[in-house]
DNA sequence: TACGATGTACGACGAAAATCGTACATAAAC
DNA sequence: GTTTATGTACGATTTTCGTCGTACATCGTA
């Protein structure tokens, strides 16, 4: 009957480096400029690109453990959300700066 | 004769993600903190701390190459900066956000 | 030229990351 | 309970990264 848990680091917990790090990544880049466009995404939706299920779970763990995303069950899926006020208020600014351009390149490794 | 060359990628071949892969690193980000700081900076002013030089090469290494700074040679020294202008043409509000805060978390891993 | 100072290049090593297949878990519907 | 859809966990493999010692290159000066 557990309702599946998400691990999801304080506030107080995110660091830079962390957040940068879990931004590095070409397909998490898109990952989350596709958040920022949709608002909440099913982690199924963001699977149209060849990448297996197995390689997506990872990177959403990645961004969800770097306080970047949070994750909520929904039935049978999993609804992938940008913790954009958290961000906010700890490194203010970075995240506008980041996915204002992250859509345009993102596609270009 | 030749007065030591080093790579700087050109502005338009600036990538998000190779920039923000190159301040993941909390040393790195602490040189950038650094950079921002002083202006100009002496390769070997940033070795303070306990990083040996071929170590700290290394990130200077991947920071020029990743546009983030510039390296130009002075006698025997090195004199690192920030290519703030062609960061922030490329992506505004980029490097303020992180810069920001860099300095205060940069030295709790 | 030789010397000392500053930095780079290269190689080796261990740690971490990226990818992905397979097996398992959860939830809804039959 | 069985089936189907969705997603995670785990393990194996390959690649990349971070660290650092040693050897080499460059620059100024004696």
């Amino acid at each position: 009957m557990s309702p599946r848990k998400f691990f999801h680091p304080d506030v107080a917990d995110l660091t830079l480096h962390r957040i940068l790090f879990a931004l590095s990544d070409p397909t998490r880049l898109t990952v989350v400029s596709e958040l920022m466009r949709t608002g909440e995404c099913a982690s199924g939706d963001l699977l149209a690109e060849s990448v297996p299920r197995s390689t997506m779970t990872h990177h959403l763990k990645i961004l969800r453990e770097a306080g970047v995303t949070r994750t909520r069950p929904e039935g049978m899926r999993c609804l992938i959300s940008l913790r954009r006020e958290d961000i906010d208020a700890r490194f203010p600014g970075l995240l506008d700066a980041i996915l204002t351009h992250g859509g345009a390149e993102s596609s270009a490794p």
